[in-house]
DNA sequence: AAATCCGCGATTGTATACAAAAAGGAGAAC
DNA sequence: GTTCTCCTTTTTGTATACAATCGCGGATTT
């Protein structure tokens, strides 16, 4: 690795940016404006989850800084908050840090789906203790996702990705409509490392999308009657089961991400 | 603010760094180092949770760096988690964060005491699913410790500081015990900022200790008589209940740090 | 041949320089 | 007196320079 960064990268940039500040003399614009740390973590996140980076990669700051045509710091940053989430791990060494996309294994599968079946089963909870007006706006929302999904584990071999997002959009909605900030970002940083295992496994967990389903009308009906053990109670079983699906799929075909 | 960095600085820390090195020829001696990020991090957590910076109060950087004199590099990492952590704030702008020291209100206490009552009490789930010998001497520690807490509740006006490592021991005994990576650190992430709330309501908290040692004992009963659900369901009533009381409290006082 | 030590390249941690951007205030126009 | 504008100051975001460390491999010794 000789010359890191192109020096015309800070010619480069700059301009680009501040074209925007002075063509609307609107007061607040900001559109479309994204901190490179902002686009070096979701960049980052999506390499991770999406399989890109295996397990164990390590994660060297200059080379995805010279990737990504940014510097340092903004990736060190963004680095920094996916080893915190749980994205990276580091490895070794008193004095420095050492950064390794975080592998996969059984053992991590159920403490992270039980987490997070305990984080969405309180937001469960609080919903079902909202006003009946916001939970019948909800309650349609999820019923609608619940059926599409219910029509997709009928017909097997659906697009995975689209099953993906549906029962994505389930889990959010659930999430986003009664819990306050703190909840909203627990979830948002730990939810999508689900994606991970999902992504590897996709196949064998396609397969049993019809308990999944049926899981969630569980949860539709706690929140319906205002039931917040019920509406609870279904979401930790959705995840434990998925917890154990996704075990007995690992134990048949191995660890594919323990490095 | 004229000159920010005495220059005297990086010559002043840099021998004192490598001259840990050389001293001993032992091959790791990281006893002792601590990297500036995580002094940073650590005094600044530790001024926000001890109520000597305020609620509302703006974080500069260049300022924090002035006063631990080291540069902006670390300071900024350091508030970077902090603000992921919930400490911190970020207020108004669109690229740029700008930080405060995060409010205390009563809403955002209910939330606190809820996530770390679901968090906690996960931990005591799997720790009521151990095998008995651990479960027996963790059983012992913290009866060691709610015993002590009792005769403090009896004789009104026992150290608050002392009831407060008490009662934060009781915790940490109840997770560290059981919990994986992950929740042991989301956990060490999240409680701490209940001390927040603790120490700004102490007095009063203070005066219903009798009723958390009751809700202790159920705890250990659930745990040493194997009952995941009895044990859950023990610690978030004692948060929940926790939670109550704050409440009142602050009803009764006014939000002291809501800015 | 195995073990050890030394040194060099690779990599992180910290400091600083610089470029925007937002906030705030002084002054002009009405 | 109010409001608008422009300028200054403060503050953040990014890039880069530098120092110290870590790991690895090769040379040397026994």
């Amino acid at each position: 690795m000789k010359s890191r960064h192109p020096s015309a990268l800070a010619s480069a940039r700059s301009p680009a940016a501040s074209r925007h500040r002075k063509s609307p003399p609107a007061k607040t614009v900001p559109t479309g404006y994204e901190r490179s740390v902002d686009v070096a973590y979701r960049k980052l996140r999506e390499l991770i989850v999406r399989g890109r980076l295996a397990p164990g990669t390590r994660l060297v700051e200059a080379d995805i800084a010279e990737r990504f045509e940014i510097s340092r710091t903004p990736v060190r940053s963004a680095l920094h908050r996916l080893l915190q989430e749980g994205y990276v791990m580091a490895v070794r060494s008193a004095r420095q840090s050492r950064l390794a996309v975080a592998p996969l294994t059984k053992e991590d599968s159920r403490e992270l789906y039980w987490i997070v079946g305990h984080i969405e089963g309180l937001a469960g909870r609080l919903l079902a203790r909202c006003d009946p007006q916001t939970r019948a706006r909800v309650i349609e929302r999820l019923k609608a996702i619940n059926a599409e999904l219910s029509v997709l584990a009928q017909t097997r071999h659906g697009d995975p990705s689209r099953i993906f997002d549906l029962d994505m959009g389930f889990h959010r909605v659930l999430v986003e409509s009664a819990a306050g900030p703190r909840l909203l970002a627990i979830h948002a940083a730990i939810k999508p490392q689900t994606e991970r295992y999902w992504r590897l496994y996709a196949s064998a967990i396609i397969d049993d999308l019809g308990e999944s389903v049926r899981e969630h009308v569980a949860i539709i009906e706690g929140i319906d009657n205002g039931d917040p053990d019920a509406a609870e109670q279904a979401i930790r079983i959705n995840w434990q089961r998925g917890a154990e699906r996704l075990a007995r799929v690992i134990d048949s075909l191995g660890e594919r991400g323990s490095w």
